[in-house]
RNA sequence: GGGCGCGUAGCUCAGCGGAAGAGCACUACCUUGACAUGGUAGGGGUCACAGGUUCGAUCCCUGUCGCGCCCACCA
């Protein structure tokens, strides 16, 4: 018996249970051995994760994808795992140390600090996993893999070795977007633009040599001054021409700076004099390169002002000014308090022009939120601009489709300006960079001006490349402190043993996250996996991830797999509150899948994430929605427990063409039309068409025609007759239940096992590979009839709701003067219609009798025998209004027909289709007519 | 500055070249033997605006006005 309503939270953890057990996910099943292989990677969450309605959405579509895929037969691979998140998880792990008053990272080391890290992983890395769960992910749990795990970490280090022996990957000094607060760098994709509210100033430099000249520059950052090595102007502006080749004095400092002539200065900015700070600005950077600038850096890793020692500070500026020994009092302080001081100083030597104040954009860390600096450091670089030539080239030619079109666009114009990669991370977690150094050998010397670079995949492979190099042996040590302790520079010798240091850094998380279509499956293991699972089918993702990780796993894929890594990228929308603003944590609303789950259950989250994905629009995500399709699995419940109460059991080898009954022939043939329109919707992503298909074919087609219509034969006494809708209704339900279940996985696998025959144990729909498959359409003309069935129904029930008839009163329905046909329709449908539009008797009569309402179905009359109900002008005015809405369509009509050019240019077909209507139109006005002549005779 | 997208019923959104759709909300009626998490019927839209293409435009093109997003940009 089923139970009478569907309690989710009781269900779903047992079946998901049962799901898990059967090892129903797991690929290369032998009953799915010889089946065309279906793989989707996740996109690997973040270890420090829980689910958020994004995670909901995306991996609510690939389990749809991959039960369909599954049902319909194909051997599927979901690949589930976490990313490590370097910097999030970090900051995740330290933080909990200060919370729990536990000596910081720098206090424990970085062995000590990754032992907790990894502690904290195994203790609640699993969260995420288990919240996949619940919202019914079948992903095949047995190859879950983490980035950080053993194989995959073997894979970034032949990967990162490889591109670098090909030049790929390379170290170098150029400026980089630093994070003063994390102290990494961070790659431009980190690099969040912020609007804010700042000043503009203007400086007056002196023009050397000329009292009373000046050369007035604007600028936001006045304490990047001091780092200035020249002032740039127009070739073309008229205003500074003379100017050029002579040079400015740095105010605060004495410097000479060169004035310029480049034309990245606009004369339309700022003065059209622009200062030049090649240590602190990316463009200022290649400024300096085109005229070989000195590059003065003069903040240090957390963005202080760095001047004592500094030798580029200082190289070349005039010894014991008074100006410049003030200025190095700055020495050490932070960035905008010196900007305040700065500011100060040039006004108060009267060098401030103007101060104006102006909104510009900032660029910040996403994760730290704090500006971040342009950096000179040494880096690793991905060469991305060759690796991103095929990655393009292979979207280009439709290897790789992207599901809506237009994010091709945006995924051209980001690999066509792409810039180089930088990979490295001033961080602990993460892979460390199997990069080991040592001194360059100068003659017989080590250099303390150089380092040479070992790069392999293991220590003992770099330390054998060193000791090649040195024709010495050498020895490991911590650092590059550590290694001047033990050298001698300057001495005749090199020493007995050199030491070797391994570079600190970590690689990018995304770096790793790019392997992922083939690190997860076993490479660089030539595996089965492999062989059989990549390249992968689809992709499911959200935009924001196309540049960090889609091109990165384009690039990658298709540099060591020679194969793109997937053939399609399905881009989803942005889950966004029902005002349509993004969830955020700060802006407090956050809708939790979790609660919506557990208040409706995951199948009404699922239906509800699925039948909002259209493509190209984000998700406005509100609660009624979800509880509106929670009443429908509670509808589906109750159509199953209908079925079950009237004897409605399964049929083995049931063919639903050998049916007899216009009704089940009817239903036969919409639900065939049901099935084509789901699968070729999943088939083409358009999963709110799919779902909005089953949503329509369950309720509106199944349960309020089908099971209404089957009534009367499910209470009667016709045995054949009743046999044959038993099975019928029983065959639609599994239909619908298959139909259902990538969508609904729960209720519909639930119902599919407690509606198996008594005694017998189904097979999960999971792995049943029997989705309904599109033989040709059964039948057309059954449409004739129970289409009439409906139309008749409807019309009699929209007079009785007009005449406030309750259902307590009972009508007598007339059929005035119809065809022979409809009269035997009517009669054996009889009992049917008298049920749905409450009748007491069909009769058949050539008029309509005295007070009656007249109704035109399908082109015949009938009557509602109504004297004394009625009121005979309201009824003229119904009917004429009638009949002028059908004038009014033959009016229209007539005016294309009527139209040469019409006829002439339309398709053959709509042509058609227009006299049809015509037609139709035209003998229910001709119906109508006599109705109101009828009703003039009558009065 | 470059690019993408969106303005359709009160709300949230489908549709996107041949007679305007759904869900929710609203109104009226209904404890009819699956379901009140329900049933039946209904109200509600010059499909942002202006041009153009077309036999025909909510749909294609151009422009305007609103709104959102991405990329670039600390003068």
């Amino acid at each position: 018996m089923i139970d009478k309503s569907y309690q989710p939270t009781d269900v779903e953890g047992r079946i998901y249970a049962t799901w898990e057990q059967s090892g129903a996910f797991r690929c290369g099943r032998a009953e799915s051995a010889e089946a065309a292989p279906y793989c989707i990677v996740i996109p690997p969450p973040n270890v420090t994760g829980s689910l958020h309605m994004g995670h909901a959405l995306n991996n609510t579509l690939q389990d749809v994808l991959a039960r369909f895929e599954r049902m319909r037969g194909r051997d599927v691979l979901w690949q589930p795992g976490t990313d490590h998140a370097g910097i999030a998880t970090q900051m995740v792990v330290e933080r909990q140390l200060m919370e729990r008053q536990l000596p910081t990272r720098r206090a424990l080391g970085r062995a000590a600090f990754l032992e907790k890290v990894w502690a904290w992983k195994a203790e609640s890395g699993g969260t995420i996993i288990n919240q996949l769960k619940r919202i019914g992910a079948s992903c095949d749990w047995s190859r879950e893999r983490f980035t950080m795990d053993e194989g995959l970490s073997k894979a970034v280090l032949k990967v990162f070795v490889e591109l670098y022996r090909a030049g790929l990957i390379y170290k170098d000094k150029r400026l980089v977007n630093w994070d003063p607060k994390l102290l990494t760098a961070i790659s431009d994709l980190e690099v969040q633009q912020v609007e804010e509210k700042g000043h503009l100033w203007h400086f007056r430099y002196p023009v050397e040599g000329r009292t009373d000249t000046f050369i007035t520059v604007a600028t936001t950052r006045p304490e990047t001054m001091l780092g200035d090595t020249a002032v740039a102007v127009h070739p073309d502006d008229p205003r500074y021409r003379r100017l050029i080749g002579k040079f400015a004095i740095l105010p605060l400092v004495g410097r000479r700076l060169p004035i310029v002539a480049d034309s990245y200065a606009d004369p339309e900015k700022g003065t059209g004099a622009v200062k030049i700070t090649p240590a602190h600005d990316f463009n200022d950077f290649e400024v300096g390169r085109r005229h070989d600038l000195p590059l003065v850096s003069v903040l240090d890793r957390e963005a202080c002002l760095n001047l004592e020692g500094n030798e580029a500070f200082l190289d070349g500026l005039p010894e014991g000014s008074a100006e410049l020994s003030e200025t190095m009092q700055l020495h050490g302080i932070d960035r905008y308090v010196a900007r305040k001081q700065i500011v100060a100083r040039m006004d108060a030597l009267g060098l401030l022009a103007k101060v104006e104040t102006q909104q510009h954009v900032v660029p910040h860390g996403d994760r730290s939120g704090v500006a971040i600096e342009p950096y000179l450091t040494d880096q690793w670089y991905v060469d991305a601009k060759k690796l991103a030539v095929p990655a393009a080239a292979a979207v280009r030619s439709g290897r790789t489709t992207f599901v809506p079109k237009q994010w091709e666009a945006t995924y051209f114009n980001w690999m066509d300006n792409i810039q180089p990669w930088c990979i490295s991370r001033q961080l602990w977690w993460g892979h460390q960079i199997p990069a080991w150094y040592g001194w360059a050998l100068d003659g017989d010397q080590l250099s303390i001006a150089k380092t040479q670079i070992f790069v392999a995949q293991t220590e003992a492979e770099a330390l054998a490349e060193a000791r090649d190099y040195y024709k010495r042996d050498v020895v490991l040590v911590a650092s590059l402190d550590d290694s001047l302790g033990s050298v001698g520079f300057g001495a005749d010798k090199l020493p007995e043993t050199i030491p070797v240091w391994r570079d600190e850094d970590v690689l990018d998380t995304w770096f790793s996250s790019a392997l992922w279509p083939f690190s997860t499956l076993g490479w660089p293991e030539q595996t089965r996996e492999i062989k059989r699972y990549y390249p992968t089918n689809a992709l499911v993702t959200g935009f924001d991830i196309i540049f960090f990780w889609v091109a990165r796993m384009m690039m990658m894929g298709l540099h060591f797999m020679k194969e793109v890594p997937f053939h399609t990228v399905y881009i989803h929308a942005l889950v966004r509150d029902e005002r349509g603003a993004k969830m955020s944590k700060s802006k407090g609303n956050v809708i939790d899948p979790l609660g919506l789950i557990d208040e409706f259950g995951a199948d009404a989250l699922r239906f509800t994430l699925a039948a909002m994905a259209a493509q190209g629009r984000d998700i406005k995500l509100s609660t009624q929605r979800v509880e509106g399709y929670r009443n429908f699995t509670t509808k589906l419940w109750n159509a199953a427990r209908f079925a079950e109460m009237n004897g409605c059991a399964t049929v083995a080898d049931f063919d639903p063409k050998s049916v007899k009954q216009t009704l089940n022939r009817w239903i036969a043939n919409e639900t065939q039309k049901a099935s084509i329109e789901i699968t070729e919707a999943i088939e083409s992503y358009r999963f709110n068409e799919a779902a909005g298909a089953a949503y329509r074919f369950v309720w509106n087609i199944f349960c309020d025609w089908y099971l209404e219509l089957s009534k009367p034969v499910l209470l009667g006494d016709d045995n054949g007759s009743k046999d044959e809708t038993r099975a019928m209704v029983a065959f639609v339900r599994d239909e619908i239940l298959k139909l259902l279940h990538p969508f609904m996985p729960f209720i519909t696998e639930e119902l599919w096992h407690v509606t198996a025959a008594p005694g017998t144990k189904r097979a999960s729909l999971l792995t049943l590979a029997r989705w309904p498959h599109h033989t040709q359409l059964l039948d057309h003309a059954s449409e004739g009839e129970i289409g009439w069935i409906i139309d008749l129904v409807t019309a009699i029930r929209s007079v009785r709701a007009e005449m406030n008839l309750t259902f307590a009163t009972e009508l007598v329905l007339v059929l005035v003067g119809v065809s022979a046909e409809t009269a035997a329709r009517a009669e054996r449908w009889a009992d049917v219609v008298k049920r749905l539009s409450r009748l007491s008797n069909i009769t058949v009569s050539q008029n309509p009798p005295h007070g009656s309402v007249q109704l035109v179905v399908r082109g015949e009359v009938v009557a509602l025998p109504l004297a004394g109900l009625i009121d005979v002008e309201a009824e003229r005015a119904r009917l004429e209004k009638e009949l002028a809405r059908s004038q009014a369509d033959i009016a229209r009509i007539d005016a294309k027909l009527g139209n040469a050019d019409f006829v002439r240019r339309a398709p053959e077909e709509v042509v058609e289709g227009e006299r049809e209507k015509r037609e139709e139109a035209d003998a229910r006005c001709r119906k109508i007519v006599e109705a109101l002549e009828r009703l003039a005779r009558m009065s």
